[in-house]
DNA sequence: TCTTAAATAAGAATAATTATCAATTAGGAA
DNA sequence: TTCCTAATTGATAATTATTCTTATTTAAGA
C-alpha cells in the first residue's frame, strides 16, 4: 500500500502535516468521494476496512486537511458540515430535498465575477473566497442536474 | 402595544401562521437587529422584557418564519444557524474572524448574474435562489467593510 | 536507534437543536 | 359573545454534531 499511496503521502507531506496510516486513508476516500461527504459518510466509508481509525480522529482530521489547505469546509441549512477535495474556484448547487451538493464550475462566470470585483473598492476586507450558490430542489429525485 | 405592531401583526398573518404576542416580539427583533442573529441572539435580546418565552419557542418559531417566507436561515462554517429578515436577492459578506455576516446589495451584479443563468440550461433542477458569498477577513475589527 | 512533539483511540463533555407533552390560546364557527 | 378545536407554547428531556481530555502510540528528524 505505501507505494500506490505516494501521490496522497506526498501532498499531505507537502502540507505540513505528518503522514499517518489514518490521514492518508481519509484523504483518499475525500477524494474518491465526490459528494461533499460529512465527517460520518466518511467514517462509514472507511470503517469496515480500517476499524481502528475511531471518529474523532476523522473529525481532527478532515480539520486538520481544512486548516491546510488540502479540503475547503462547506456548510448547508442542515447541521452537519461536508467537505470538498476541490479547491479551485467554483460553485455549489444545494438541492435541499435531496441534501445533493453538486459541484459546478463555469471558467466564463467566474472570470466575470472576479473582473466585477476587480473593478470595486473593497475595504477593510481580506477576502479569501468568493463562492456562488445556487440552491432548489431536484425535481426528479433520480435523475441528474445538469447546466449547460 | 397591539396597535404599533400593527405591520408585523399583518406580515405574520398574511404569511398563513397565526399571530401570537411571541412571534410579535421576535419578527420585531429580527427587523431590528440588522445583523444576522442567531436562536440565541434573540433569545438574548428578548428575555428581559419577556422572560416567559423559552428558548425552545424562540427556535420554533424563526423556523416557522423560515418556513413562511417571512425570514431567510444563513448557515456559516461555526455551527449555529443566523437568521436574516431581508428577503430580496442579495450576496453575505462573512468575516471569519469578527463571525460578521454583511449584506452585500448590488442591483448591477444581480442583473449580471441572473442574466448569465438565463442563458443556461438548467434541467432537473427548481432554483429558489443564487447567493454570493464573500469569504474573508476583516482587517481592522473596530472598522466597518465597505465595498464600493 | 533515540528522542520528542504530534497524533491517535476511547470515551466524556459540550453546544446546538429537536422532540415530548400537558397546558394555554388564536381564530373561526355557532 | 361564547364555544370549539387545532395550533402554539413552556418546560424539560432527548438527540445530534462536534470538541475535549488523557493515556498511549507513532512519525520524522537528530
Amino acid at each position: 500500500m505505501s507505494l500506490s499511496y505516494s501521490h496522497i503521502k506526498d501532498k499531505i507531506s507537502e502540507s505540513g502535516l505528518k503522514v499517518t496510516h489514518q490521514r492518508i486513508v481519509i484523504l483518499n476516500t475525500v477524494l474518491q468521494m465526490d459528494n461533499h461527504p460529512t465527517v460520518e459518510h466518511i467514517y462509514e466509508s472507511i470503517k469496515d476496512a480500517n476499524p481502528s481509525i475511531s471518529l474523532g480522529t476523522v473529525y481532527k482530521t478532515v480539520e486538520a486537511f481544512v486548516n491546510n489547505g488540502l479540503l475547503s469546509k462547506v456548510s448547508t441549512n442542515e447541521g452537519q458540515m461536508r467537505y470538498d477535495p476541490k479547491l479551485d474556484n467554483h460553485g455549489h448547487i444545494y438541492c435541499s430535498n435531496t441534501s445533493e451538493i453538486i459541484d459546478y464550475f463555469d471558467d466564463e462566470l467566474n472570470d466575470m465575477i472576479l473582473s466585477f470585483f476587480k473593478n470595486k473598492r473593497v475595504s477593510n476586507l481580506k477576502i479569501k473566497n468568493i463562492t456562488l450558490q445556487i440552491n432548489g430542489d431536484k425535481i426528479d429525485p433520480e435523475k441528474d442536474v445538469l447546466i449547460k
